[in-house]
DNA sequence: ACAGAACCTTGACCCAAATCAAAAGCAGTC
DNA sequence: GACTGCTTTTGATTTGGGTCAAGGTTCTGT
């Protein structure tokens, strides 16, 4: 995968890390200099809270480094993980004032951030961040409606082995890699948050993953650290076409 | 609920019919008369396919009158519905050469379409109108969220009961009205269709809209037509706080 | 090294929803 | 009116995943 295809976020720059500044290639540079006055950083240490639902929210932010969860809550506790946030992925919502979901923190994160109105303002200057905006949002739209096939008909193994083949593409795609063949890499959840995300339980999960270990889909080393075989053998187990290119 | 606050498609002008006209109030006009020379009218018959995934689309629309569906299927028949398309609804995405979905028509439908070409055009030259797209876009990740909380973690009778609100609201809002106290409309689904779109069986469906004929949260004159004497009471069955703000 | 706290695994049992099966309602239409 | 082909309801049975419970691992701080 060359740097042109690789998944973009092109709100970064300026100092921002080697991989945002890389496909920054796709945008024009110098429109985004504008945000650079109005950029800061924000860190957060694992389980710490970003955003409560609800509360007001100044700011847009995309992640530097890290892994952050958005999750929904019913009044009696049931919790529903609805997206999560990988290195170069955007967080925030132009035009609305509060927060919509939890934003939590899994591991250390880094985020950088832009306060909303100046960067509301760019959008209207410049139609082609807007552009760019809309596209990165048609693409969680289309993760979002991948994930209602997962949580309205797969099994709860089909389940385990999507989730997994989702970290892993999105692992190799931030080594700029294609996934394919043998893989290894870390999951980056406790079985409660794979669990939440899955619309499982954590007994589950952890049965689930005995079993896909068992059966040789998946090999683990200590609790998290995965190596994945056969990629292919995974998206079979996952129930899906052998092409699907969704990302989050 | 006053035209300001209804929900707009602002992408409707001209000849369309008087709520699109209504909500267009809020755009602006001239800009949209640009579209006027690559707009067309297509109509389909209920059961008919408006899209296969994977086919080539070379148009985007919005619904006029009529409802239609967007599945995703897995290759053993598993269906799941992602979104249901009610008048106003956008469909299509800029930038995107084939359909991700199945979009059927599950009643007699009318579409506005607008070639792709000119419609990305436009929005290249009018930022007010791709700003449009992306806060619909928004509204549509958000209920596409909501979604994946109903297909998690509620229970059968929580999701007929949240599918019930949503129709109700959704209706409510074509009559320009608030959805609260008694309401009357039609199912535009069959039970099975309701089945793929809340990931149940379609006799489950049945069992659990029996369940709430008996309670009494809802009434039933034949197969389809529905009667809340209580929307809040179907909101708490719902398990929604009953603030709930989402559309489709 | 040890205590305590998370986090994870496994087992036994249970239940909500799926599956299998049959019949009843309903709309065309010949 | 009765034949045909839906859609819907209801019943009987099965089952995948939830719930409850007990241990085991790994990590952290002292």
């Amino acid at each position: 995968m060359s740097i042109q295809d690789a998944p973009s976020l092109s709100l970064h720059c300026g100092d921002c890390p080697i991989r945002h500044r890389a496909v920054c290639a796709r945008c024009e540079v110098d429109e985004l200099q504008h945000l650079e006055e109005v950029k800061y950083y924000r860190s957060f240490e694992a389980g710490q809270t970003v955003t409560w639902a609800g509360d007001k929210m100044d700011f847009v932010a995309s992640v530097v480094s890290g892994i952050a969860t958005l999750t929904q809550t019913m009044e009696d506790g049931r919790t529903q993980m609805v997206g999560l946030l990988l290195p170069s992925d955007f967080v925030g919502r132009p035009g609305r004032e509060t927060a919509a979901y939890n934003v939590t923190a899994t591991t250390d994160l880094l985020m950088c951030c832009f306060r909303k109105q100046p960067f509301e303002d760019l959008m209207l200057r410049t139609p082609h961040v807007a552009q760019r905006l809309l596209e990165m949002t048609l693409d969680e739209l289309d993760a979002a409606r991948e994930w209602m096939l997962l949580l309205g008909r797969k099994t709860a193994r089909e389940k385990i082995a999507s989730l997994v083949a989702i970290i892993a593409r999105r692992d190799a795609s931030l080594k700029l890699r294609s996934p394919q063949g043998r893989m290894a890499f870390d999951l980056p959840l406790t079985r409660e948050a794979m669990a939440d995300y899955l619309g499982l339980t954590l007994e589950t999960v952890s049965r689930q993953i005995s079993a896909l270990k068992r059966d040789g889909v998946i090999e683990l080393q200590g609790k998290r650290h995965v190596t994945i075989p056969d990629f292919d053998r995974l998206l079979t187990e996952a129930g899906d076409d052998n092409d699907g290119g969704y990302l989050a």
